[in-house]
DNA sequence: GAGAAATAATCAGTGCCCTGAGTAATTCGG
DNA sequence: CCGAATTACTCAGGGCACTGATTATTTCTC
């Protein structure tokens, strides 16, 4: 007899959380495209050309599921991707017109469901909740040290 | 030239927030058990004998994941999964001793995760950070009836 | 310039998460 | 009682996310 209460457990609302918004991103702004896939379509409009892992670093993916989500997009043709000429290492990446047309039209759905996602709070608990995950997520990327794990005795 | 800023999309916040969970869970809880499956865990030293199907709703995962997360915890021996003599289409769920060893010693290291993992957040933005996910997440879930989507006309 | 270190991408493997379709068992309606 | 609807679970398939190992290319160092 020692459950806890997984309601006070950051881990689990974050999961629950990003479940709510897939469901939602799906009824509201595609059921083709992801919103992973929508942030790379993003950031390759911010800056054409860049490679794999910038974009990957950009959107806050790894290097294994950035390489799944390019592929996914360039099998639509929603970008196309070429070796660098000066670092045979690198892999370019651009948006087709498509991707363009794609990542307009959806600029206004998930602009449009962010609304209805944040509805239920007021215009500063928004800010709130922007600031308050923020810094927990920046701060737990910053802990990527494992040095002593476990040292417990803390 | 349309870029939109991802801070600011609710969406991308929460999957970062679950990575940078992910991540610390697996350095101060365990590289075995999964976040996911210590809630089937706790679930069932809460309520011994429960079906599947029950278990996933109280933990929220649909019918595919918690079948699959259960056959996990199953292989490793952690719970028996038995006919329901009563209803048999029903398989009921109970941990086995291993299982509420492991649970009881995770417990331990969940909590001083947790503890990390909101140290950025004084004692009153902590409370702040569980009520704003929770009413969104919560929001979100009643939203599951697509009825008329992208009413907009926009 | 050749070997060593570093870097970008790929591949194999595990696990979470969802939908739609299919199967087995129970319950409901006539 | 028997067929129809319902319910619990399984299966197939697509996508996200991570690690560790491998490959190709570049850069660093002697």
């Amino acid at each position: 007899m020692a459950a806890v209460d997984l309601s006070s457990h950051p881990g689990h609302l974050a999961r629950r959380l990003q479940q709510a918004h897939y469901l939602l991103w799906n009824t509201m702004v595609s059921e083709e495209i992801t919103s992973p896939q929508f942030a790379v379509l993003n950031a390759l409009v911010a800056e054409p050309g860049l490679d794999q892992r910038t974009v990957g670093e950009r959107v806050g993916l790894d290097r294994s599921t950035i390489a799944e989500v390019i592929s996914r997009l360039s099998r639509r043709g929603l970008l196309d991707k070429v070796r660098d000429p000066a670092d045979g290492r690198r892999a370019l990446l651009r948006l087709t017109e498509d991707g363009v047309r794609t990542h307009r039209r959806l600029t206004v759905r998930t602009a449009r469901m962010n609304q209805v996602f944040l509805a239920p709070l007021s215009a500063e608990e928004q800010v709130q909740f922007f600031d308050l995950i923020r810094r927990v997520s920046d701060a737990a990327e910053g802990l990527r040290n494992p040095a002593e794990p476990l040292v417990g005795q803390g």
